[in-house]
DNA sequence: CTGAATCCCTGTGGATACTG
DNA sequence: CAGTATCCACAGGGATTCAG
């Protein structure tokens, strides 16, 4: 591998990745497949109507996520991951691990620092 | 793997890698080792000294590189990963690779564009 | 050489209200 | 139901200057 700084591809996929709701919203679709804006919606405690758009827009954009727009009352639309989206699973999972590792990492360091107190 | 959005570690894993220069900063100190503050800034065009002080900083933060100061004069401080650190390795050249694909699959989507407009 | 301190600008994210 | 449209607050990043 080569490591030019110039053009440092990492930041390319940080880019599709970052959002604060963009990983919860991929593994949801990810896990559970095509899911309706409602539901989506549901399935993110917390996030707003405009935030929900926003990161679906950005997530359309790249080619990550499809949106499938039903002509009727009341409207229905669907979202789901595209086949080259799901190739940010392993990346994903892989983050998803790490992550849980870190928790576990810092508890201990935590626990570390307040024995060194006494 | 069990998502629950209330607790998503994927962006435990994101926290440590957003950042402007932390990737490229992190990939150099993994290909070419232990590094002063100096070389490191050599290796990492255009960023400031502030950036690449905080940047480090953060990352030092989460035991993912270490820094060593010789008590001298001209000082010297020297950078590293830590093992803990090394461990960010096959994510970070997950992302690269992912990246680099990316990159190929948006122009593949940019000449279609323009096929269409013919 | 390494780094702290300051000021400033921008983008991201959030609260809220409105619409076909 | 599935969005838009505003307005606003805050943190990240950058230019510059000072210091041990």
């Amino acid at each position: 591998m080569d490591i030019q700084p110039e053009l440092c591809k990492v930041d390319d996929a940080l880019g599709i990745l970052v959002g604060k709701w963009k990983p919860i919203i991929l593994l949801t679709l990810l896990k559970e497949g095509t899911k309706r804006f409602s539901d989506l919606k549901r399935s993110v405690p917390g996030i707003t109507q405009k935030m929900l758009t926003n990161q679906l827009r950005d997530l359309e954009d790249e080619d990550i996520i499809t949106r499938k727009v039903y002509a009727q009352v009341p409207p229905k639309v669907e979202y789901s991951m595209t086949e080259y989206g799901k190739s940010l699973e392993p990346i994903l999972i892989a983050m998803h691990e790490w992550g849980t590792a870190h928790t576990l990492h810092k508890m201990r360091k935590i626990s570390t620092q307040s024995l060194d107190m006494e």
